[in-house]
DNA sequence: GAACATAATGATGTATACAATATTCAACTA
DNA sequence: TAGTTGAATATTGTATACATCATTATGTTC
C-alpha cells in the first residue's frame, strides 16, 4: 500500500485536464458541445493558457480542435463506433490471451477476488464503469503490454461515454464467465468471452443510438 | 479539380508542429534529446506559447513531456519497439485484408502503377520512407477504416525514426511481392506478405540496435 | 575529503494584454 | 422577400512579463 506523504502539487493544466476528462466521460459535457476557452477557464478557475494546454492534451480522442473555428467534445458516428470496437476486439482478445496465459494460480485468485470485492462492496463509491475499467487494467497488466493496454483503455473511454449517456445495461454476467475462465486459466476461452462481450456491447450501443444521433446541447454548470 | 485561391494561412503552432515532427522523423532531432522551449521558440521564430501547443500536440508519440522537468524526443527501448510492431502486425494485416478484398481490377492497376511511378520516378524527390508511407496510406484507404489507418501511420512513424537513424535497408522486394498479391487481388496472400515484411523489419531493427541504445545528443541547428 | 544544506541560476508554468480571424447581425439591393 | 455585403462582436491565436519549481553550484560542517 502506498502512502503519498507530499501533496501532489498538481499543475493547473493537469487539474483542468482531469476535470474536463471526467466531465466528458461522465456525460456532463456531451458530444458535440462547444468548449469555449474563456468560459471554461473562468469556471475552472484557471487562465486560458493552461486550459488550452489541457484541450490540446485531450485533442484527438475526447476533444476535437479545428483551427480557429473552436473546440468541441468529439462526437462519434455509428461507423466510428464500429471501428473502435473492431480495434478493441483485435487488441483486447490478444491482450487477454497473453495475460491469462501468464497467470499463476495465485494471480487468478487475486484477480477474481478483486472483481468480487469491487462488484459487491463498492457499487456506490465507484461507478460500475470505473469498476470494470480498473479490473481490466489490472488484468491486462499481466500481459506486459503497456502501450497496447493504454491504447485499449483510451478506446474504451471513448466509446464508454456513449454507454454512460444511454445507460446501456447489458451482460452483467459476462464478467462471471470471464472470472470462470480466469480461474481455469484458459487463455482461449477468456479471449472468446471478451470478444463475445465486446460484440454484444457494440450491437447494443449501435441499436440504441440508431434513432437519433443524440448530439445534445447543455449550457449549465457542468463541473 | 480544386482551386485553392486563398493561401492556407498556417498558424504558428501548426508550422512549429510540422517543423518539429519533420525534424524528429528525419533524425535531425534524435531520441532522448532535450527540447528546451526558449531555444526552440527562437530557432523557429515563434513565441513560447504556440511552441508549447505544438509540443503538447506531439506528446505521447514523438515527444515526452514530464511535468516541470522538461520535454524530450521520445526514445523507444527494444520492448517498446517490439510492442509497436506487434500492434502494427495485428492492425495492418487486418487492414490489408479488408483493403485488398475491396479492390476492383482498376483499383489494383492504379495502386501498382502508383507504386511503380513512386519507386522509379521520384527516388530523389521523396525519400524511400515517405514514398512507402504514401503508398500504404493509399492502399489502406480502400479498407474504409480511417481511425485504424491513422493509428497505423502514427505507429509506423514512431518506429520509422529508428530505421532512418540506422539506415536499415531491407527487403526492397517485399513490395514487389505485395504488388503481385494486389494484382491478383488475394487478401490473405497480401496480408501474409505484409506480416512477413513487418516481422523482418522488426528483427532487423532490433538486431541493429542491440549493441547500444543510441540515444545521442546534438546541439547544432536542426531545422 | 565527503556529504549535506543553502543560495543562485535557469527553465517551465501561468496570467495579462494585444492581434487576428471567424461568426453574427443588420442594412442594403435586386 | 430573399440574397448579399458590410460592419460589429466575440472568440481564438500569440507575445510579453512574471511566478514557481527544478537543477546546479557553492559553501559549510562533520
Amino acid at each position: 500500500m502506498k502512502f503519498p506523504v507530499t501533496t501532489k502539487a498538481m499543475s493547473a493544466e493537469e487539474a483542468a485536464t482531469i476535470s474536463i476528462r471526467n466531465a466528458i466521460l461522465s456525460g456532463s459535457l456531451v458530444p458535440g458541445q462547444r468548449l469555449a476557452q474563456a468560459e471554461m477557464a473562468t469556471q475552472l478557475g484557471v487562465s486560458r493558457i493552461p486550459l488550452r494546454d489541457a484541450l490540446r492534451r485531450l485533442d484527438g480522442d475526447l476533444v476535437t480542435i479545428e483551427g480557429r473555428r473552436g473546440c468541441w467534445v468529439s462526437s462519434l458516428g455509428p461507423s466510428e463506433i464500429e471501428e473502435i470496437y473492431e480495434i478493441r476486439i483485435v487488441l483486447e482478445s490478444r491482450c487477454v490471451r497473453l495475460a491469462v496465459a501468464k497467470l499463476t494460480e495465485d494471480d487468478a485468485q487475486y484477480l477474481c477476488g478483486l472483481a468480487e470485492i469491487m462488484d459487491l462492496r463498492h457499487p456506490e463509491v465507484l461507478s460500475a464503469y470505473e469498476t470494470r475499467r480498473t479490473f481490466y487494467a489490472e488484468l491486462y497488466s499481466y500481459a506486459d503490454r503497456p502501450r497496447m493496454t493504454k491504447l485499449i483503455l483510451q478506446l474504451r473511454d471513448n466509446v464508454g461515454r456513449y454507454h454512460v449517456l444511454q445507460n446501456v445495461q447489458h451482460s452483467v454476467d459476462a464478467h462471471g464467465q470471464l472470472r470462470r475462465q480466469i480461474m481455469e486459466r484458459d487463455p482461449e476461452g477468456a479471449a472468446e468471452v471478451v470478444v463475445a462481450h465486446l460484440v454484444e456491447a457494440r450491437d447494443d450501443l449501435l441499436a440504441t443510438m440508431a434513432p437519433g444521433e443524440l448530439v445534445a446541447e447543455a449550457d449549465t454548470e457542468q463541473f
